[in-house]
DNA sequence: TATGAATGAGTGTTCATTCAT
DNA sequence: AATGAATGAACACTCATTCAT
C-alpha cells in the first residue's frame, strides 16, 4: 500500500492523505496510548496524531475502548498468521522452539509501541477482559503448547512436562523479557541474546531424559 | 482488634485508631482497585469499603495515586523481608529455588488482590513507573539473581546461564503463573502443582553439564 | 404523481424531481419530528427517512430550524385557504362554527403527525416564537373571530363576549382536544364526538340572551 | 423562609446561602429554562443563576431531565392541593368552577415562568411523556370533572355535557388563555377580565336547560 | 482528627453543517 | 444537483480534591 505511494502521486494528485483513515488512527492510538496510558490518553491526542478530526474517529471505532481493542484485534491475527507460517518452515519442534522464541522477541522488538498496549494498556478494558482475552491469547498460546506436545511425541522432550502449565510459564517468561527489554532506555544486551539464553534454558529444562544410557 | 480499644485510649490517647485507619484504607483500596480496576475505582468506594469519609483518606494519603504506590510499598518490604528469612533456612541453592518458587506462588495465592493490583493496575502510576519500579521490584528480582549466582558458584547451575537475563525469564514464568491461576475461576490444578513443575523445568534447564563425560 | 414523471421530463427537463424532493423532505421530517422531537430527531434521521443524503437537505433548507419552520409554512397557507372555502359554503354563522370546529378536528386527525409537529415542536424554534408564530397562527384565529363577530351583528352571539379572548379560549378549547385525542393511544371516542360536545357547550356559552326579557 | 433573611444574618453569619440548595436550584432552572427553553439551557446556566458548581446540581438531581421533572412534581403537589383548599371554600359548581377559572389563572400569572416550563419545556421530556404526565395532571383535571359532575347532580349543569371531554376542553381553554397572557408583551387586558369572559362562557354553555319553562 | 458537601476542571461523545467530488 | 465523509464546536456529566465545620 504504502510502498507505492510516490506512483500514486503522479495521476492521483486529489487523495492526498486518505490513505485508509480506519489504519492511520489504529497506528495513531497505538503510539499515543502507548506512550501515556490508555487512560491519560485522550481522544484529541489520537486525533491530532492521526491528523483527523475528533468526530472522524468515531466514524471508524464506536468508542475509546473499541479503539483500544481493534488496536488488539488488527494485529493478532496476522502476528498468530505469520507466526504459523514461520514455523512451519522447520520441522524439529526443537528448532520450532528457537524459532517461536526468536519470532515472539523480534515482533515484540518491532513493534514497541503495539506491544506495549497489548501487554499493559488492553487490560484497562474490562470488556476485553471479559469477552476477548480468552479467544486470540489461547491461539497464541496454543502454539507453543502444540509444539511441546509434539516435542513429547517425538520423545525430545519430557513427558513429565505438562504443556497446559509449561506453555504459560514460557509465554510468562519470554513476554516479560520483552517487556523489560522495550521498558529498558538504554539496551543492555540485544534481544538475540535473550532469546538464545531463553531457549537454550527451557530446551534443556525440557529435554527428555537420557534414559537409554543408565 | 477493636475489642481492646478502650484498653487502648489508656495509655496511647494519641494515637486512638489512626494506625489502625491507615491500614485500613489500604486494605480497602487493595481490594477495590484489584475488582474494578484503578482508574475505574473511585475515591468514595475506597472510603466506603473502609468506613471512613472521602476526605479522610486524604489524611493519610497525598492523592490517590499515592494511595496506589502506597499498597505496594506497604507490601514490598514485607515481602521481601519474609522472602529471605524464608529462604536463609536452605542452603542450597536448589533448594532455595524452589523455596523462592513456591514462596511467591503461595504469597499470591493468599494476597490475591495486592498481587492483582501489584501485577496490573500499578502500572497505570506513571509515577510509579518512573520512579519506584526499580527500587523495590529490583530488590525481589535481585533476590532470584542470587541464589543463580551462588549456583553458579557452587557448579550446580550452568555458567552460561546469564543470571541478569534468567532472572528476569524466571520472574516472567512464575508470575504470569500466578496471574493466570488468580484469574482462573475453576482452579483446574493446584499451585503447588505449578510449583512443581516449574522447579523441574528451571533446575533442569539451569543445571550445569555433567562435565565429566566429555 | 411519479408515474407522469418521464412526460414530465420531455419538456421540464430542469425540474426533474427537486420539487419532488422539497415535497419528500417535509414529509420525512414532519413524521420524524413527531416521532421523536424536534431536538431528539437528527439531521441523518430525516434524511434516511425522505431517502436523500444529508447534504441535500441543505439544498433545499437552510437549516435544521428552517426546515422545521418550512414544515409549518407549507401547511398553514394550505389549510386557512381550505378551511375558508369550507366555511364559504356555509352562511349562518353558527354553522360555520360547527363547520370549523369540525374541520378543525378532522384535519388534526387527517395529519395527526403535522399537528403534533406544529403544536408541540414548534415552540422549539425561538426564531419561530418571535416572528413567524403571529402571522400565519393569527390568521387562523381571526377565522374564529370572524365568525364569533358576524354572529354577534346578526344577533345570535351574545355582545358581552369579547370575540379577541374568546377566539383563543376557543382554539385553546378545540386544539387540546385535538393534542388529547392524538397522544390517545386506545381511542375512548370518536373525534365527531368530541366536536359536538364542544360545539354544544360554545354555541350554547355564546348564544344571545333570549332578547324578549328587555 | 426568605422572609426573615435579614434576620437571619444577625446571629447566623456564617449560614449565608445555604437555604436549601434544592430550591434553589428548582428556581434558577424554572428561569432558565423559561427564558431560553430546556434544549437552549446549559447546566452551566442554571448553576449560575442558582449560585452553586456546576457539579452541585448532579449532587441534587439526577440528571439535567429529572431536574426539568423534579420542577414539575415540586410544584404539582402543591398546586393541586392549594386548589382543592381553595375550592373547598365554595359549595355551589358555579362558584367552584369560577374559583377554578380565577385560581388557575391567577396561579399562571403569579408564576410565569414556572407555567412556561410546564406548559412547553416539560414535553420535551420522553420520560416525563412516558411516566409522569398521566398521574399528575389527572389529578388536575379531575377536579374540573368533579366540579362538573357535581353540577350535573344538583342539576345546575346540563345532562348533555360528557365530563371526560369537556374538562379537557376547558382546561385547554384556560390554559392556552394563560399562555397567550403569558407570552404577551404588552398586557391588553388583565387576567381577572379573561377569567370572567371564560366562565361567562362556559357557564353559559354547561347551563341545565330551563326544560319546565316553555 | 474527621467529615462530606461543594467544587470545577476535564473529557468522551454527538450531530448540524460543510465541501470536495 | 447530489452525495456522505469529515469536521469541530458544544455540552452533560464525573470525580479527585478541598475546606468549613
Amino acid at each position: 500500500m504504502s510502498t507505492h505511494s510516490s506512483g500514486k502521486e503522479l495521476f492521483m494528485v486529489q487523495v492526498p492523505r486518505e490513505v485508509d483513515k480506519h489504519a492511520r488512527i489504529i497506528e495513531a492510538a497505538t503510539k499515543i496510548f502507548s506512550q501515556k496510558g490508555y487512560f491519560h490518553s485522550k481522544i484529541a491526542d489520537v486525533a491530532e496524531a492521526a491528523g483527523v478530526a475528533e468526530g472522524t474517529i468515531y466514524l471508524y471505532f464506536k468508542s475509546k475502548e473499541d479503539l483500544l481493542i481493534s488496536i488488539f484485534e488488527h494485529s493478532m491475527d496476522k502476528f498468530i498468521h505469520e507466526g504459523k507460517k514461520e514455523l512451519s518452515k522447520f520441522s524439529s519442534p526443537e528448532e520450532k522452539f528457537k524459532r517461536f522464541v526468536h519470532f515472539h522477541l523480534s515482533l515484540v522488538q518491532e513493534n514497541q509501541n503495539l506491544s506495549h498496549v497489548i501487554q499493559l494498556e488492553l487490560r484497562q478494558s474490562s470488556k476485553f477482559m471479559k469477552e476477548y482475552k480468552a479467544d486470540k491469547f489461547f491461539d497464541y498460546l496454543r502454539v507453543v503448547e502444540e509444539i511441546i506436545e509434539e516435542g513429547q511425541k517425538s520423545g525430545v522432550f519430557s513427558l513429565k512436562i505438562n504443556p497446559k502449565i509449561i506453555r504459560r510459564a514460557i509465554f510468562g517468561a519470554v513476554d516479560e523479557m520483552a517487556l523489560e527489554w522495550v521498558l529498558m532506555k538504554e539496551k543492555k544486551y540485544t534481544l538475540e541474546k535473550c532469546a538464545d539464553q531463553l531457549c537454550e534454558m527451557f530446551l534443556n529444562g525440557m529435554k527428555a531424559n537420557p534414559q537409554g544410557s543408565a
